[in-house]
RNA sequence: GGGCGUUUAGCUCAGUUGGGAGAGCGCUUCCCUUACAAGGAAGAGGUCGGGGGAUCGAAACCCUCAACGCCCACCA
């Protein structure tokens, strides 16, 4: 073995075996209760970012525990078509040589993104093995790809055949950019400011008028009235009264509305129904006329007359100053709004009234409510669970058509009489009335329609496939809070109205990848780390291990790559503790699981009963998805307690006769172990190690350690504190910790046995000499509990530095004992504290009386 | 305007039935002891955001204030 560890060496190739052995399919595991987690999709042109890394990390963490912890374990691998965000990245691959998508024509462009797809398609998932996750590969599924694509027509189908899918009117947002409807929740809203101006629409008949305040000026071209609240007394008369448009002259009239704030503005709203969803609300609740005064690249229509043609910021100012010019602004003020950008392409949406696709959301949220409400499925952690309801509680029709190319087209066709024909297989006729000239619907449908059907059709549906009947509901879905609404939401309605079952029982939400300084990472801030980078320099095991060790439900994960280069540090610690193992004992001979001693030594027992209650520990804590505590506590107890003490004492032991055996058993069994607790984080170099120790079968498909219970040794901890004691009295003394001292040790107790004075000789590097009464003077004394430490002063050159030593801990103890008398003296402590509190309090007492007494007497005799 | 979260060591964070303030990194000192200097040993460092309250006892429970962050909302 390498003296040090290097992780590209040991990350080149164990996940071929992996995958030939069949680790990751569930049917390695026959007989196993199943398991099973998809994967959320990520763009399939897309590369492997943080957020990835850390979401892909938690997955593993839990699917490698679950298989070795016996269960058929399922992780479903797959990509996304992503929509429009694939069709921009061709279409601007297009833009460079001149062209438009509508150039080269549907059929031959959809033809160039599937030829983009298969050139780029294979990079994410090269980079999510590299990374070490266990996905079923033979499982792996695309969006668009043939059984999807049966599922989503499916789905559409049954939804229109049930109602919950219609075609209508609708004010959806629009990109003009990406020359598409897209969802609410798409949408982007930021704050800027913008300036609200107040125009006077002049009444058609007698002097005044009534004065409108707008950010969007432009938008009165196609004003079609003026409401105000029903109940605001300045207005009352003015009802059914008529202005006239300026710069247009239409006739509007004004009408009373409970939606209109009478506090904001002047109380008084332009209601412009094409461009607006309130004003759109309003119209049809008066009967108003709609008129679009923008087309669909966000330029001035016919209907603005002489502005037509004018893009809609053009518009704004020209429209502006015409208001000006016909001096009917009253004011103009600054005030900040909130504007909607595409989630896609930045650029500010436009409010559009449009044809489209919409779900009636409402009713297939019920169940999706309830079923978090009752416990089918549950938020880890649970505050989520508020964000839920209230998100589904106040939803709009879920807008599903986009008028792009790139996606599931529209199972919709239309025959010139305007009859829809909604169908599982092309038709050849209009379903209405036999019209054979029927064409298809051009849209496709949002890339997060596909998405909501992954955890089943994923799995084979609407097939009853043995995959689907075996793993739905999954067990577990992981993802983003940035992601709820966009895909759980919508995963939890479908998955309960088709499969009449919730996707997934528990839903673990974990944080955002952050900076060193605990800033969002991203592109235009220049201080995102690209993970396969990292993996190349410090390597994959190293990252994940930094990021699941602050990856507890719902934080976000800070990442500085020094903490990688930290956990890199542990896994070379683990690699030589690994090594010196192999010095002490044969080496591929442990046992993959069991050869636990039968009669382990003193510190056999200790660090097996410690391990017991670690694993113990840290099943408790990865079973609440608690993997930051989990691994810390498994990493501090390898470091500090395995490698720097029971290694440190197994030197002793191994030379010892009567206790080399046991003690190589126990170094195997211990190390073992520990690679497997490790396993799920560091699946690499933890199978590396496990050829050197077990040298027969994987790690990957090893089961989860069962390790006996132990009873450790009185005395352990006293040992230990004694050793502690003297190291700290060399440091305090400024003496070499090479310098050899008599030491007389006073055990009034027997806690120390024969291979402890060994232990103690070695590693405080002393001289032991048993003695049955305190020496007399001239001596320092270390306490450890009942256990008494005596070192020689002759030969101690610095005595101020030891009267120093001394009075610091004098004062410790004072002011522990005044804390203890304080609580004691205290009768209302006596009277109402529970008795176990107090007889505690009174042990200390005592405890602490004794140790002041020795260090002072020891004070007098310096 | 609503809702949620955070505030503990220089930094990032634990502290889950209220009973002697912890970890990692960083820092200081000593040590290249044949697994590891990507190491070992020892140490310094905190009025637990402020104020108030119930309690024998609060980092933890209640109220309040403050700062920061996030989400939602039809801010014409």
């Amino acid at each position: 073995m390498n003296p040090t560890y290097e992780p590209k060496e040991v990350e080149a190739h164990w996940y071929e075996y992996w995958e030939k052995a069949g680790i990751f399919r569930p049917e390695y595991r026959p007989d196993g209760q199943p398991f099973c987690v998809v994967i959320p999709p990520p763009n399939v042109t897309g590369s492997l970012h943080m957020g990835h890394a850390l979401n892909l990390t938690i997955h593993d963490v839990i699917v490698r525990r679950k298989r070795m912890q016996g269960y058929a374990a399922l992780w479903v691998p797959g990509s996304d078509h992503a929509g429009i965000a694939t069709q921009n990245v061709v279409e601007r691959e297009l833009a460079a040589e001149g062209l438009t998508r509508h150039d080269v024509g549907r059929e031959a462009f959809i033809e160039q993104v599937w030829m983009w797809q298969r050139r780029h398609g294979g990079r994410i998932t090269e980079q999510i093995r590299r990374m070490g996750n266990s996905c079923d590969w033979t499982r792996e599924r695309f969006t668009l790809d043939e059984g999807l694509s049966v599922a989503v027509r499916e789905v559409f189908v049954r939804l229109y055949e049930e109602g919950l899918l219609y075609r209508g009117d609708r004010i959806i947002n629009w990109c003009p950019r990406c020359a598409t409807a897209l969802a609410e929740i798409e949408v982007e809203y930021r704050d800027e400011m913008g300036a609200l101006t107040y125009i006077s629409y002049p009444f058609t008949e007698g002097e005044g008028g009534i004065t409108v305040a707008t950010t969007r000026p432009e938008t009165m071209l196609g004003d079609t009235a003026v409401a105000v609240h029903p109940d605001d007394e300045r207005y009352a008369h003015m009802v059914g009264k008529t202005l006239r448009l300026p710069l247009v002259g239409r006739i509007i009239p004004i009408v009373a509305d409970e939606a209109v704030d009478p506090e904001f503005g002047t109380g008084a709203v332009k209601v412009t129904p094409a461009h607006d969803p309130n004003d759109f609300d309003i119209a049809q609740r008066h009967g108003l006329e709609a008129i679009k005064i923008l087309d669909e690249d966000a330029v001035v229509t016919a209907e603005g007359g002489r502005f037509a043609g004018l893009d809609r910021f053009a518009a704004r100012t020209a429209v502006s100053e015409a208001l000006h010019a016909e001096g009917v602004v009253v004011k103009v003020e600054e005030h900040p709004h909130s504007v909607g950008h595409c989630y896609r392409c930045d650029t500010i949406v436009e409010p559009f009234l449009s044809l489209q696709w919409f779900v009636s959301v409402l009713e297939l949220a019920r169940p999706a409510i309830n079923a978090v409400k009752n416990g089918d499925n549950s938020f880890v952690p649970s505050r989520w669970e508020k964000n839920y309801f209230h998100w589904m509680e106040n939803l709009r029709d879920w807008c599903v058509s986009r008028q792009i190319w790139w996606g599931h087209r529209i199972p919709a066709w239309y025959c010139p009489d305007g009859h829809i024909t909604v169908a599982k297989v092309d038709p050849d006729s209009c379903a209405t009335c036999g019209s054979e000239e029927i064409s298809q619907e051009e849209d496709v449908l949002d890339t997060w329609f596909s998405s909501a059907l992954w955890p089943f059709s994923t799995l084979g549906w609407p097939d009853e496939t043995p995959d689907l009947a075996k793993f739905y509901p999954n067990d577990i879905l992981i993802t983003g809070f940035d992601i709820i609404f966009f895909w759980v939401a919508r995963m939890m309605k479908m998955g309960l109205h088709f499969m009449d079952a919730v996707p997934f029982r528990e839903t673990i939400i974990h944080g955002l990848v952050r900076d060193a300084a605990g800033s969002k990472m991203s592109k235009s801030s220049g201080n995102t780390i690209d993970p396969v980078d990292v993996a190349d320099e410090y390597g994959a095991d190293p990252l994940r291990l930094a990021l699941i060790q602050a990856a507890n439900p719902g934080q976000d994960v800070p990442l500085d790559l020094e903490w990688v280069a930290g956990t890199r540090r542990f896994g070379n610690k683990l690699w030589n503790a690994v090594r010196f193992v192999l010095m002490q004992i044969e080496p591929r001979s442990v046992p993959p699981s069991g050869g636990y001693p039968a009669n382990p030594g003193p510190a056999d027992a200790w660090i097996l009963s410690r391990l017991g209650e670690v694993a113990a520990r840290f099943d408790e804590l990865a079973d609440q998805y608690r993997f930051s505590d989990a691994y810390g506590t498994l990493y501090n107890f390898a470091w500090s307690e395995v490698f720097d003490w029971y290694l440190e004492i197994a030197k002793v032991s191994l030379a010892d006769p009567d206790l080399a055996a046991t003690t190589r058993k126990t170094l195997g069994v211990v190390t073992r172990d520990l690679l497997k607790l490790f396993h799920p984080a560091i699946p690499y170099l933890t199978e590396e190690l496990w050829a050197e120790v077990v040298g027969q079968d994987l790690l990957a498909g090893a089961d989860w350690p069962d390790i006996p219970s132990f009873v450790g040794p009185a005395g352990m901890g006293e040992l230990q504190e004694l050793i502690s004691g003297i190291r700290r009295f060399r440091a305090d003394q400024g003496l070499s910790p090479r310098q050899e001292m008599p030491l007389r040790v006073l055990d009034p107790d027997s806690l120390l046995v024969g291979w402890a004075h060994e232990v103690l000789s070695n590693l405080a590097r002393v001289d032991v000499e048993p003695v049955d009464a305190e020496p007399a003077h001239g001596h320092t004394r270390v306490v450890a509990g009942t256990l008494q430490g005596f070192i020689p002063l002759e030969g101690v050159i610095d005595l101020d530095a030891e009267v120093a030593r001394l009075e610091k801990a004098i004062g410790e103890a004072e002011a522990d004992l005044r804390r203890v008398e304080a609580k004691l003296n205290n009768p209302q402590f006596l009277e109402k504290a529970p008795g176990a509190v107090v007889t505690k309090e009174r042990a200390k007492q005592a405890e602490i009386g004794d140790l002041l007494d020795t260090l002072r007497n020891q004070r007098g005799a310096l």
